[in-house]
DNA sequence: TCTGGGGTCCTAGGACCC
DNA sequence: TCTGGGGTCCTAGGACCC
């Protein structure tokens, strides 16, 4: 554990506490004879690799073929994905013993302000070893936290205190400990914008600080580039947000390759449909954008999307509308014949009592009966069918049945839950 | 190395309106 | 009336995150 003195901590009062590992932890946990081994989470691919599978170069995203070959004797589990959850939120709620500030970031990571606690349960640091202590107490866990004066150096810390560790960043030496970190340690730099900042002869935090801002937004992009700097020298103070709503729900389903077929597409749409259309139900919600994406054989990927003149969130619309994008999509490319991903999703969210207070008003000059379940939905799926005909033509939809298949292949919690 | 699922944000071009 | 400028919305694609 490396540690800045104390004393100098004056105004670091985030905390970034992530569990390490998590799902591979929680198998560990569950089935000790896989603690201390080379193990990770997955089938065909590594969803999450226990320290031990890390050592030989395993990572989350890889192929589990690659996985073997870097480590002959990798274990592969399935997932208990409920137990993820469950853990997930109990780690969660002995944060929110510390802090009712506390914004969740992900089933197994937070930042929690602790800046109105200090006088009742001691310094940051102090709350973070406590933190540790009951995670790994009570459920068995490893979580590493970082402490600093922002959101984004406290995440920084807490990557840089991995496995099971915990760093503060004193406020006075926050470009110190900055700036010789790896660029690609920062949030929002991916493979691509670490490759960019390389051409420019940029490889760490402090070469990013101090290249010329019109440079980097000519290189990244306007609003890359800004932010970017403004993380390098520690200068973007986000607050701590408890409550943010989603703004866009979706689902998909990877196939393999599987040639195109008119049953294909209908049976996996109605699929993603009832779950995109389950999901926004359960929030009261529902959504003016439908979007469609289809993905090919050779991975490029295309997406079709329409905006609504209503709200949608009725499984049969949804499904109406994003079959005729995918018919759209797939008659703009002739040449494909095989798919290997299909997926739904609804934006432009709005809560759904809202909505429902104007239906009616349209519904008058519709001869529907206003106000019933079935006659909103009718009128909506209608005017959806018309927008879509005038965008993409009139054959490119049509009032197929609205039977849902219910066969699921891979079960639908395995889907909600990752991790890499 | 091309293999999972669910999200967010940004960009650019075009339509449309005033 | 083809001559200016600005704002907003929509669509498609891409990068990134966990």
């Amino acid at each position: 554990m490396f540690e800045y003195p104390a004393c100098m901590a004056d105004r670091a009062t985030i905390l970034h506490a992530d569990l390490d590992a998590f799902y591979a932890s929680v198998e560990q946990l569950l089935d000790p004879g896989l603690r201390n081994t080379p193990m990770a989470v997955g089938s065909g691919v590594v969803l999450a690799a226990s320290y031990e599978a890390k050592a030989f170069g395993v990572s989350g995203g890889m192929s589990t073929r690659r996985a073997k070959e870097l480590c002959p004797h990798l274990k592969m589990v399935g997932g208990h994905f409920s137990e993820y959850q469950r853990l997930g939120d109990a780690a969660i709620d002995i944060m929110k013993d510390f802090t009712p500030l506390v914004e969740r970031i992900s089933i197994d990571e937070a930042f929690l302000d602790v800046a109105g606690s200090i006088h009742l349960l001691g310094s940051p640091t102090d709350i973070a070893i406590t933190i540790r202590r009951r995670v790994k107490d009570e459920l068995g866990l490893p979580v590493s936290v970082g402490i600093a004066r922002t959101k984004h150096l406290a995440k920084i810390a807490s990557q840089v205190a991995k496995p099971d560790g915990l760093l503060l960043v004193p406020a006075d030496r926050e470009l110190e400990f900055l700036h010789p970190l790896p660029a690609e340690l920062m949030w929002g730099v991916g493979p691509v914008t670490k490759a960019r900042l390389a051409e420019m002869g940029i490889r760490t935090i402090g070469e990013l600080a101090e290249a010329p801002g019109r440079s980097l937004e000519r290189l990244l992009g306007a609003a890359i580039g800004t932010k970017l700097g403004a993380l390098a020298w520690n200068s973007d103070p986000r607050a701590i947000e408890q409550h943010h709503s989603v703004s866009s729900v979706s689902a998909q389903s990877a196939l393999g390759r599987s040639p195109v077929s008119d049953e294909l597409i209908e049976r996996t749409i109605r699929h993603l449909a009832d779950r995109v259309a389950s999901r926004l139900r359960a929030k009261s919600k529902a959504g003016h954008t439908v979007t469609a994406r289809v993905r090919f054989a050779d991975l490029r990927s295309v997406t079709r999307s329409v905006t609504l003149p209503a709200a949608v969130s009725v499984t049969p619309i949804i499904a109406e509308v994003a079959e005729s994008l995918v018919r759209s999509a797939l008659h703009d490319h002739p040449d494909v014949h095989e798919v290997s991903l299909l997926a739904v999703g609804v934006s432009g969210l709005a809560m759904e009592s809202a909505l429902q207070l104007e239906l009616p008003l349209h519904l008058e000059g519709e001869r529907i009966r206003p106000g019933t379940e079935a006659g909103s939905s009718r009128w909506v799926l209608d005017k959806a069918v018309d927008e879509v005909r005038e965008k993409f033509g009139k054959r490119s939809i049509g009032y197929a049945s609205v039977v849902l298949d219910e066969s699921r292949a891979v079960p639908d919690e395995f889907r909600e839950l990752a991790e890499h």
